[in-house]
DNA sequence: CTTAGAACGTTGCACAGACATCTAAACAGC
DNA sequence: GCTGTTTAGATGTCTGTGCAACGTTCTAAG
């Protein structure tokens, strides 16, 4: 506890940090779990979609996408491989550069998508937004917004 | 889109699971590479440290030590054989229970993790805290208060 | 045109983690 | 005491991820 006065910490702002952390993991892990056993999907897989769901024509850079769902290159290529193998997702060769690849959405991704989105959305108003006061939830968004969200290094 | 208005959430709502994600991942991210390059100690074991070090007689059941850390039994089983390999823990049978173990913090554990902290709170403090406004530490901290926090089910 | 360098994506490898299963010990109930 | 159930931890196995190295393609400099 010495440690903290050394670097100018309070234990309460320690202790914050500490609470997010333990707050993301049971929420991720509550979704994970709800996404698995109701559409056999895992929360990673989610994200794949949704942010594909999102872009235009429905596709994505590899590099672009590994960005936006926090995975790494490699990472990436092996859940894409596996969503390929499902027929959700499938790979298509970059017009205008031969070393790029789009990951793009298919109907039946698409499909289940949408099937698993309610699972997802009741998830989250479960374990995250309704036990917050009304109004908080604006303050939670400026207060992170304030945060690196960049993408990883 | 639609789907959002069929279980009620706002795309705001959303958008701030979304960023608590990606804070809570960048963070993490952050620390674990900060702690790896500089005292070769990852995240988790440093979370592992860090609870038997603040622990009475420095020293906790390997259950309760797993509920504290999220992570599963079998996680917190090979961990701690790592750490035990590496001088830094050691297990110590259970007098009243014969089928408990302890966790302890050796010295040599409490020294790396002394020589460790600076690094994980700097990077607290650079990634997290330094980056909100006075004030808003405690309002997340009253907001974080509200959710699960509780042990992996 | 040629060549050095960077960027995109994939692959080999090693490691961490979860789930299910197993053994040993404690705790019921009778 | 004896048996059935529960609990504490450890282990076998499988999946998932990151890092480093690789082949391929694009781009810039000479």
């Amino acid at each position: 506890m010495t440690l903290l006065r050394d670097e100018g910490l309070t234990i309460e702002e320690l202790t914050v940090w500490r609470m997010l952390q333990r707050a993301h993991v049971h929420i991720a892990r509550h979704l994970e779990s709800e996404l698995l056993v109701a559409h056999d999907l895992p929360l990673a897989s989610y994200d794949v979609l949704t942010q594909l769901a999102e872009a235009p024509a429905r596709r994505l850079r590899m590099n672009d996408l590994a960005g936006r769902v926090l995975l790494s290159r490699s990472g990436l290529t092996r859940l894409i491989d596996r969503l390929q193998r499902d027929g959700l997702v499938a790979r298509e060769a970059c017009a205008d550069d031969a070393r790029g690849l789009f990951a793009v959405l298919t109907d039946t991704g698409a499909a289940r998508l949408a099937e698993a989105t309610p699972t997802y959305l009741r998830g989250i108003r479960a374990k995250f937004l309704d036990l917050l006061g009304p109004g908080e939830i604006g303050l939670v968004r400026d207060m992170l917004a304030k945060l690196p969200i960049s993408a990883v290094h």
